[in-house]
DNA sequence: GGTTATCAGTTGCTTTTGTAACTAACAAAC
DNA sequence: GTTTGTTAGTTACAAAAGCAACTGATAACC
């Protein structure tokens, strides 16, 4: 195999990544000063309710010092509270607050309308395609070495 | 539609680029001590033959500074040499040397080994149309607004 | 030919990330 | 019950990325 760069996996898996995301950041970043990591957090926390920031850590493969960071910038803006828990007092809750809610359920109907903007330029069984091939990469690599 | 991480396509790119690179990363940061920016510098420039960092910047989509410090970075390791273009003194042309041309020729190797290694998951064709789908994408973007 | 605009590439400064070492809480072993 | 190990989360420091202002060269206009 001769290798191309058109035809190499890595490369095309970064290359659209960071295009898509620079396109859908302006969402987040210019309406509500969150950085990716901060949105992220709020995703979780807005699909799943109460979670750990350890939760968060495993599901989203992200390291534990980012989402420190995104945890208590979001905690500043006033986005989400947190509670330790008394049965373990080393880990805490997490959970929107009110405006963190109203920032998720804003920003989440940016997301729809912007994934449906992306499924304009394919068929939508190809989308769909798309999607669950990526899946299951994740899950692969995932389960094989997450995150620490 | 109800937004679910799993459905939502920026989310997948991400955490696919992160996962899949994180898994490669070893071969030019271990090996070679070079950074991402500089392996996809290296790879171009292997690929391609004779550039101007403007032509990497343009279709890698990558931002001219890090360019800028890459092939610094590249030049220091004794992988490619500049040569002011004497047509127009403000740019020069990059060439790998003889050892950047080796680096690159491992480097290959381990790519084509390890997009293979990777094809093990999904069929032939499935890993195909992958492809195809993130080059439209790429293409797409690109053509829409390419880094600055 | 001189003024103004543009372009390739670099540098300086700030923000963000990565890494490793840390604190505080728990658990196991004995 | 106290040593030893582990875990959740934080912090400090170093490396990398982003941004804006810069240099030196070319082009465009008058």
């Amino acid at each position: 195999m001769n290798l191309e760069l058109s035809n190499f996996l890595p490369y095309l898996l970064n290359q659209t990544a960071e295009l898509v995301s620079r396109d859908f950041q302006p969402h987040y970043k210019d309406r509500y000063g969150m950085l990716r990591t901060e949105w992220r957090v709020l995703f979780h926390l807005g699909r799943q309710g109460e979670m750990t920031a350890k939760q968060i850590c495993e599901q989203a493969a992200i390291h534990k010092t980012k989402i420190s960071r995104a945890v208590r910038a979001l905690e500043m803006k006033r986005y989400l509270e947190r509670k330790t828990i008394e049965a373990d007092r080393r880990s805490e809750t997490l959970k929107l607050t009110k405006s963190g809610r109203a920032a998720f359920d804003d920003l989440s109907r940016a997301a729809v309308q912007y994934d449906q903007s992306l499924a304009k330029s394919m068929s939508e069984t190809d989308l769909e395609a798309l999607k669950a091939m990526l899946s299951k990469l994740i899950s692969e690599k995932t389960r094989a070495g997450p995150a620490v």
